[in-house]
DNA sequence: AGTTTTGGTGTTGGAACCCT
DNA sequence: AGGGTTCCAACACCAAAACT
């Protein structure tokens, strides 16, 4: 089970489609269909039903999935660390945030972060709070700002960051990052 | 140097869609 | 309803790179 197979895995089914996933990946549509064929002859059962011209998870799809993002996350997180035994600060972090903050707080702060670390290549997506969260916590997203006060669990970690702003309605910022991540308080 | 792996192109078959 | 077109996945085969 390499990590290729379970790139191209990853991308048919975010995408549902052989076609689109291979133009993701910048591959051909056969090369994804073998890297599948490939993962499926590894784990000895077929990952996707295909109906006519539509593909669907099957069961052992949809238990392999969250279990790939979360390998796929562990592989990209080791080269980080191994980049951080040099200092060095790269790669790419995914991040989420709601609307507001990220159109009205963050961009002077992801503006100053990516002069200091042109390196890294900021993956940004605006989300509710409630998806954020679920993101740090199944491992989708390495960090989340956001305005609710989450249950934490032993694999995210949270910091007060203030508040949205002076008028009504003012809600908590919470910053939101997986357990894994090499981060001091902001 | 021979073998294996990986990814490419071209082709085929099946399903969906559109038009008459 | 039926024929033509389009799209998609799979297959066969080939070339290049990597490995032994």
């Amino acid at each position: 089970m390499d990590t290729q197979s379970l790139q191209a895995f990853l991308a048919v089914a975010d995408t549902q489609s052989f076609s689109r996933a291979a133009e993701q990946l910048y591959l051909t549509q056969p090369a994804v269909s073998k890297r599948i064929a490939t993962l499926e002859s590894q784990v000895g059962t077929r990952l996707f039903d295909r109906i006519g011209r539509r593909i669907a998870l099957t069961e052992a799809g949809s238990v392999l999935l969250p279990q790939a993002r979360r390998i796929l996350f562990s592989v990209e997180d080791s080269r980080r660390a191994l980049a951080n035994l040099s200092g060095q600060v790269g790669g790419k972090l995914t991040l989420a945030t709601s609307h507001h903050i990220g159109l009205h707080r963050l961009p002077p702060l992801l503006k100053q972060y990516t002069q200091r670390h042109s390196e890294v290549e900021l993956d940004l997506h605006f989300l509710d709070s409630e998806q954020a969260y679920q993101g740090v916590l199944d491992g989708t997203l390495e960090m989340a700002v956001v305005t609710l006060a989450p249950t934490l669990t032993s694999n995210c970690r949270s910091w007060n960051c203030g508040v949205t702003g002076s008028v009504l309605p003012v809600l908590p910022i919470t910053l939101l990052t997986s357990s894994h991540l090499k981060a001091s308080s902001p």
